[in-house]
DNA sequence: ATAGTTTTTTACTGATCGGTATGAAAATAA
DNA sequence: TTATTTTCATACCGATCAGTAAAAAACTAT
């Protein structure tokens, strides 16, 4: 990078404050564009869908390395590394509660149904984005994963049974 | 583990050879239990059940690292490592196959829908315990990724609306 | 210009890493 | 028993790791 060591840790202290540095840049950068995606569509069956997109392009990027920062390998050092499990745990309490939020005022908008809960839906979509992490770190292209987002989209929001004539 | 390195060395060649072979180790016995107690029950909706169960309780097994061999940590090796990417890559494959080859039979034997599609819906309940390694990881507990498993059961196995009496 | 301060470069340290050579012990064969 | 082969324990090797000391350079202030 064209940095040399004394400036680095002069600057970050150790490899390790640098690692819990780059897991709140990365959360406040790339890592939150789903969210964004999400929160910047008004209608929801739209935000979800925009959240997912998202997700598969953030974890897809040409020159980054694929998957997601935080569930594809912060999740493997958090199991011994205490301070790094406890900011993730922070990290995705945000997303659920940020997610759920969103979640709440559209049902209050009468988007969503009042019997959906705005937690478990949020839960829900997360989910996928775990799974399109993982997916595409092994090598799934853009169209499997956008496949499974569609069929996720179907069951999440499904259709009034359709009228064929 | 009381054994020392020549003997170690002299087994399994490389520490990077041990890794792939302890991902098939893995996969054969921790690492299918989720499937094999899908594959144990006959009734589908049950069977996924089991499912997610198995897939909890191997996640957060006392003694043992929370989530998954595969998804919390071979994953992000995967990144830079092409054979245990390539061979994560054929895991995930096989998954995805037997659990939809399930789902297939289920269908045939009249226990699903003929119109949702067996490997959507596999791909599906992969996601959720792909969400279930990831959050066991950093701390989640059984009740929350039971939670989790419920609601979307709810969802993927909608109960006929409930009449109100 | 020049004194003082900050930044950067080079080179180093001790520790740990993956892996191996070597000699001792043990099991086997004759 | 003794000769041979196999297994194991100790100690080592070069490479890399995280982190730093110290000097050279660049920038500021006066």
């Amino acid at each position: 990078m064209g940095i040399n060591r004394p400036s680095l840790y002069a600057t970050f202290g150790s490899k390790h404050d640098l690692f819990l540095e780059v897991i709140d840049r990365y959360s406040l950068t790339l890592g939150c564009q789903p969210v964004k995606a999400l929160q910047g569509e008004p209608d929801i069956k739209k935000a979800v869908a925009a959240f997912f997109e998202a997700s598969i392009r953030a974890a897809t990027l040409k020159d980054r390395p694929r998957g997601c920062l935080i569930v594809s390998v912060a999740v493997e050092v958090a199991e011994k590394d205490e301070q790094v499990r406890t900011k993730l745990a922070g990290i995705f309490a945000e997303i659920d509660r940020g997610i759920a939020d969103h979640f709440l005022v559209a049902q209050d908008k009468g988007q969503l149904s009042q019997e959906t809960d705005p937690q478990a839906l949020a839960r829900m979509v997360i989910s996928v984005t775990h799974s399109i992490a993982a997916r595409a770190r092994v090598g799934a292209s853009r169209g499997e994963l956008s496949r499974l987002c569609k069929d996720f989209m179907a069951v999440l929001f499904p259709s009034p049974v359709h009228p064929t004539g």
